[in-house]
DNA sequence: AGCACA
């Protein structure tokens, strides 16, 4: 003690809340360094494998006491410091912060930049991120475009820890070629010539995103009055002058859809299911016209049921052409219907427990995707002849090949996101608010409520 | 065993 103690007296160290720490284990790591110095303080950052010997370290304590706490302790103990059985040399660092080797991709944050790795820009679109993202949690915005790295897409989540859990599942996997979504407009992710698809994910350093369009290369789900920027929507999907120059229909916040080639039975909860994809749905009503079938959907605002319309317009409900769904704006602004029968819901008047248990978070078209590819794909013709939901929501079609509970992105090569139905959440209002297309949310992390 | 720079 009186020897080190002259030692100390040599080199004068003022206390700093960072720590030298040497003669550590070659390439020692993160872990170890945490797994001695955490008893004494709240770490951080670290810097490891310093020095041309890989064997000199800095932590950095959130506070100066922490580390005092520590370098005090180590001197005057007869246990030495140790990692794997070597002894550690501790000193107050002469630098007051760790600089490490994070690159600014790597510092979290909560919004996520994505490459998306062999794509051209228009092969993988933005909803088709927004549900890969929306697994995880709310997605509250994406933005889009195309940079020398390629096509890439900014994803801003809630918080930083909903974007890392989906930076840690999804970075350097693959988008799969299809989901096991029942529902036809989420089935196929990818067009055909699209050989791969390996994201790769970093920390932006954005932390709100300025949308000021909702259009194929941007969107925000958390603003539903931001407008449609008529040029960027045009060529999406189906633009909304035909080509006979026809004057368009004046818009309306319900949208009218007939549905054509009803080969199963369309319910309220299936109608509900595809158009809250897009927002908030207020009411639907189910009726019968000249020998088809018809629906009304309202939606609070009419950037939403623009939006809603342009991407569904010409899509099928299910695989294989069946119900095909075209739509276009009622001249109705606020339906009148009943808030629960057979053909009708307001979804607006709260409480309506009747119903409501099958409305939590078992009606994601995005939930329908995993399995890691292991798990059957559902046909609705392969249902032995039996429509799929005539039985009500408890035979939503999602849940028939529900498994027991997997986290998210379990599986070692394909996507896995939890299945519908096992969102626990049968207390939760019907409120999916602003939720896009696969609107899960992670087990712990209840769906969104605005 | 004695202070990094990406």
């Amino acid at each position: 003690m009186s020897t080190s103690g002259q030692h100390q007296f040599r080199y004068t160290q003022t206390p700093s809340k960072v720590l030298h720490l040497r003669n550590l284990p070659w390439e020692c790591i993160e872990e170890e360094l945490v797994e001695l110095c955490k008893p004494f303080g709240k770490i951080v950052n670290t810097r490891c494998n310093v020095g041309a010997n890989h064997n000199q370290a800095f932590v950095e304590f959130a506070d100066l006491n922490q580390a005092i706490n520590m370098a005090t302790y180590f001197a005057s103990s007869s246990e030495p410091a140790q990692v794997r059985g070597k002894t550690v040399y501790i000193q107050y660092s002469n630098r007051h912060e760790v600089v490490n080797n994070k690159g600014p991709g790597d510092v979290p944050g909560n919004v996520l930049l994505a490459t998306i790795e062999g794509v051209e820009a228009g092969d993988v679109s933005i909803d088709v991120i927004h549900l890969v993202f929306s697994a995880f949690g709310f997605v509250h915005k994406v933005a889009t475009f195309e940079k020398a790295a390629g096509f890439q897409a900014l994803i801003q989540f809630s918080d930083v820890e909903t974007a890392s859990a989906a930076r840690e599942s999804l970075d350097g996997r693959s988008i799969p070629r299809q989901s096991l979504s029942p529902f036809y407009l989420w089935k196929y992710l990818l067009p055909d010539h699209v050989s791969s698809c390996n994201l790769r994910i970093s920390y932006s350093a954005h932390r709100d995103l300025s949308i000021k369009f909702q259009s194929h290369r941007s969107r925000d789900y958390t603003n539903p009055y931001l407008p449609v920027n008529p040029s960027a929507i045009e060529g999406f999907v189906q633009p909304a002058v035909g080509p006979d120059g026809k004057i368009k229909e004046p818009e309306s916040n319900v949208l009218l859809a007939s549905i054509e080639n009803m080969q199963y039975v369309v319910t309220v909860d299936v109608l509900h299911t595809v158009f809250s994809a897009f927002g908030t749905v207020q009411k639907i009503a189910i009726f019968e016209k000249n020998g088809g079938t018809q629906a009304l959907i309202q939606y609070p605002d009419i950037t939403t049921a623009a939006v809603a319309k342009d991407a569904i317009e010409g899509h099928c409900i299910y695989d294989g052409g069946y119900c095909k769904l075209h739509l276009s704006y009622s001249r109705h602004t606020d339906l009148n219907v009943k808030a629960f029968s057979d053909k009708s819901r307001d979804y607006t008047i709260p409480n309506s427990t009747v119903w409501q248990n099958s409305q939590t978070a078992s009606m994601f078209p995005g939930n329908g995707f995993s399995g890691g590819g292991a798990g059957p794909t559902w046909y609705p013709n392969t249902q032995a002849g039996r429509p799929p939901f005539v039985s009500g929501p408890s035979t939503f079609p999602g849940q028939t090949y529900s498994q027991s509970s997997v986290p998210a992105y379990a599986a070692a090569a394909d996507f896995s996101v939890m299945q519908p139905g096992q969102i626990s959440g049968a207390s939760q209002p019907p409120r999916q608010h602003n939720m896009g297309p696969g609107g899960a949310s992670h087990p712990g992390q209840p769906p969104y409520n605005g």
